[in-house]
DNA sequence: GAGTGGTCTAGACCACCGC
DNA sequence: CGGTGGTCTAGACCACTCG
């Protein structure tokens, strides 16, 4: 047992920790039943709140199933196959690829409606507006249109270059809460299909998202679309 | 304060209730603190640790965030506007239109590989492929092919015309639980576009997705297409 | 009836924030 | 320093499932 009172680490997350590599090491096969919360709370000298919360966390990431009166069980399906077919992008990360990005324009401009509404500033406000190419082994993955509000109009552009985003807005203090975002598809514009290397109409994977920080307040609009081939989203759902 | 102690309707999801439609009828405005634990626990009569559990399912939703030693705060952004231009399927919806689902064709066939280990059932065992049309207001969406194991063999024709198949599948006594899903584009197939009504070539939306049950056993596999124009998907992140 | 998870309580101590 | 949320405990009672 490696668990350590004394860390700062929660104990309900060392707890999560070590079934959910359990599950993943399949020491716990698929289909199994786990033990019930009381044996593992005397097992390992911890309070069954704690243990239950603990569990709780396992389930909402899809790897376990409960049911009253019956118990814990171990949900089948290796998270990453068959699936995973369409993703070379996660392919070239995982073969120790970095993803470089590229900045294509960085401007200020007066905040639309659309955008004003989006970031909650007002209307023509000045917003910073960056385009950026991602790509992943020297091939073009995505390119990213973003807009921030006025606090953000002095963001480093030498950080830019080297840095993402999220990094550059990180060590300027600002820590990313909650991401609403809105997944389609559509044809690519031309200077899309150039970017990206694809041929004119082909089609791309889009996202629209806008990502507020740790006291509610919008942070940053991304519109962006990525080559379909290179790129996909993994969404888990568990019914509550 | 319409608290039920006698309801089957748990405390702290009453008090979530509350809480959300505080928030989206903007009685609680964007932005604005909300009262602390213990003020609340006091004035409502419950407990801290419930009070705490009810809040933590609006922080989930991404409707509120919280920081130590500040307080608790609604996030801005109404969380429907602006990038809900895409979604017209979700107006027909709205609009009182109810989606119909038309069946196409039913077969039991054996399980090739990647069904075999997507829903994890013997290479080569029977398994039911059905493929259905989604329309909304007499306006094609959405064509849905899906895989389910030998269990579901005599699914009822009639009941899949009329009703959709997750519903069918709820009558049986299975309840979903847990579904992983990986959202992509590509061109519409021949036989696609000529169902969807688009052009050649044109883009769809794509969705390949396996439901477990409450047991953890695979349900079910879907591998769905979709018109871009009609339909997106909304996802909610929120950093834990 | 025995075993399981689901809910709720009353209280404790701590870490972090701003004044 | 006082106020906030984050963690943890010990125990209670209930609802559900199964044999």
């Amino acid at each position: 047992m490696d668990l350590d009172r004394s860390s700062p680490v929660p104990l309900y997350y060392q707890v999560a920790e070590r079934i959910e590599s359990a599950i993943t090491s399949h020491a716990l096969p698929a289909g199994s039943r786990i033990e019930n919360e009381i044996a593992l709370s005397e097992r390992l000298g911890i309070s069954r709140p704690t243990i239950r919360r603990a569990i709780q966390e396992v389930v909402d990431k899809g790897l376990l199933v409960r049911r009253r009166g019956i118990g814990t069980q171990v949900v089948q399906g290796q998270v990453t196959r068959g699936l995973e077919l369409t993703s070379l992008f996660d392919d070239l990360i995982r073969g120790g690829q970095v993803p470089t990005t590229e900045l294509l324009s960085r401007e200020t401009l007066p905040a639309s409606a659309a955008v004003a509404e989006a970031l909650a500033v007002p209307l023509g406000s000045d917003t910073l507006h960056l385009r950026r190419l991602r790509s992943a082994d020297g091939v073009p993955v995505a390119v990213l249109d973003n807009v921030l509000p006025a606090d953000y109009l002095d963001l480093d552009t030498a950080a830019l270059q080297n840095y993402g985003l999220y990094q550059v807005l990180r060590s300027r203090g600002t820590t990313m809460r909650v991401a609403r975002q809105r997944i389609g598809a559509r044809r690519a514009s031309a200077d899309e299909s150039e970017l990206l290397e694809l041929e004119d109409g082909a089609p791309v994977l889009t996202a629209s998202r806008t990502v507020f920080d740790d006291s509610g307040r919008a942070v940053e609009l991304g519109t962006h679309c990525y080559r379909p081939d290179l790129y996909s989203f993994d969404v888990t759902l568990v019914q509550k």
